[in-house]
DNA sequence: ATGAAAGCGCTAACAT
DNA sequence: ATGTTAGCGCTTTCAT
């Protein structure tokens, strides 16, 4: 900048004057000044002109693992609303690793990011608070946080409702429920959904139908239900990775998954999913955090996104004959 | 940094010392200026630091979408390859718009990223000259920049090649090509491949087998041939997109498709493919753009990733009767 | 072992 | 309309 302004003969002044298109500068020095930024290949540092306003126009996004499909297309939708918004983005990996998800956060912090968009990776989020009180605005998406941030989820437990009462519609008593790890909120909630629409139906709670646990185990698990003396007639798979775990294993049971997958439609038959918008969560969480950003006060804000039932066939199919005819209970 | 050291009695040097780890200091000093830090919540601001240092510790990526499994895949090895450098990762996504990556790659460039890695949307990239000229690193990856920066390729024309010739192997002798249009940089290579591996067998190369264009019109362009007069027996698909749009048009014929993709095996018969690397791509282009950053010198290399064919069924259906017999030609 | 001063590249506030 | 000075938060250089 100083060369550019030696070269125009101007002050330094001027060239910033120029760069940011401020009024009181004549057209003839403007066009002097723009000349040498030309010539001299100029290009202003951001870095140092953010460091002086004290805001860096950057945000930061953690989530579990940017090559997900389900997380990038968060991130996807956080980006256009950052890019929006004239900010660029960081990303990074938690991996579900807590440390990991700490050490991210505090080195976006450390780069001084205007604000965070976070997918908690575990539930103790005490290291954020220093920085929150120091006035970075953050808010949750997919979990919370344990903080009072904003928060944006999806429907969880309303979606698992939805998906078990649709297989209960076709004549289903008997829906398994295979799920991931309880400690993980999510699955927790839509265990708590397949549990209420059970119960809504007058039908009990029969715990040798419920297996969480690793998506790994889910195809041995679902083995052994249907080995078991009374087998379940559907099945409500709690997430993709349980749900290509089961279709892996071979099973092709009557199935409501929880979570929409590429190519879902084209499986035989198709698999009838309850749907999140991840876009749509991407979005909202970021939307909240530049109306954070731009100074909005108030109490954290707790936004719950609808979920979508899309029937392709495994979800319509009746029990099995004489797997759970009349009479039986 | 100034509070800290008023609060801890000790010129700010000291306190940049202390946070730098750098020698010179009594453990008795370095303790009371760590409680200090503590006390007041203190943080470097990193890009103060980064400032002064001249290096940013920041590299910046742009592909063609965050959301796309493939790209988010190469995005995720990119960011382990930094992480293990120290260095944050910007990224974005072009959209498949020259003038989009072009001014993603310039505000990155402003806020003096120490590299970058691209996958050019466009074939012009003179843009990037000046900032190449004035330090950054770059590489190229999955589709070269047309600069003499390093470049990382998946063996697109071998791969091509392999997979046709593994369809050949089976007996069959018209075997279509479905692939996107021929600007784009990997679907010529590929095209390429294939008429290679026709010409290598003694078969010449038929124009009504091969359709080119935006994927959404490859199921009509294979139902087109299918109904001509002497239709092909086998398949090869150029990309993951047009596998796809190929399979929901309704056509199993025996296939071999470029790009691996997610429940390829579920399908029904799974689907044989040409598999390349995503994450390769991404740690390879990552590794090499650190060997620039850290000072590499010499000529731009160009590197290609091998893929490699994986066999599900659809790829070992032999040619249906009939449509093919001996003496056919 | 510790500190004072200069400066990274820029903008804000106040001259002229 | 243009220029000067101070300072963002830090590191570097050179004292002490």
């Amino acid at each position: 900048m100083k060369d550019v302004a030696t070269a125009a003969g101007v002050a330094l002044k001027t060239v910033s004057r120029v760069v940011n298109e401020e009024p009181g500068v004549t057209p003839a020095t403007a066009r002097r000044v723009l000349a040498a930024i030309e010539r001299l290949g100029y290009r202003r540092n951001e870095s140092a002109r953010l460091l002086r306003r004290g805001r860096t126009a950057t945000i930061g996004l953690v989530i579990e693992d940017v090559g997900d499909p389900f997380y990038s297309g968060m991130g996807r939708a956080v980006e256009q609303v950052a890019l929006a918004h004239g900010s660029l983005m960081f990303s990074g990996s938690s991996g579900e690793d807590p440390r990991r998800e700490r050490d991210l956060v505090l080195a976006f912090c450390a780069r001084r990011v205007d604000g965070l968009v976070i997918v908690p990776a575990g539930p103790d989020h005490g290291y954020l608070r220093p920085e929150l009180d120091a006035g970075v605005a953050a808010v949750f998406a997919d979990r919370p946080g344990g903080l009072d941030a904003d928060t944006v989820l999806c429907a969880n437990s309303a979606g698992a409702y939805a998906g078990v009462a649709h297989l209960l519609r076709r004549g289903h008593r008997r829906v398994a429920f295979l799920g991931d790890d309880p400690a993980i909120f999510t699955a927790a909630e839509r265990l708590a959904g397949y549990r209420r629409a059970l119960a809504d139906a007058g039908l009990g709670a029969d715990p040798s139908l419920v297996a969480m646990g690793p998506p790994e185990r889910a195809g041995a698990a679902l083995s052994a239900m249907l080995a078991g003396g009374d087998p379940p007639t559907a099945v409500f798979t709690g997430n993709s990775r349980i749900t290509v775990a089961v279709l892996r294993a071979g099973h092709r049971p009557p199935l409501v998954a929880f979570d929409d997958f590429e190519l879902a439609d084209l499986l035989v038959p198709g698999v009838t999913v309850v749907a999140q918008d991840p876009m749509g969560l991407g979005r909202t969480a970021a939307e909240l955090l530049f109306e954070r950003i731009a100074g909005g006060r108030g109490p954290a804000r707790r936004i719950e996104l609808p979920t979508r039932l899309v029937p392709r066939g495994s979800g319509e199919l009746p029990p099995a004959p004489g797997t759970a005819g009349p009479g039986h209970r």
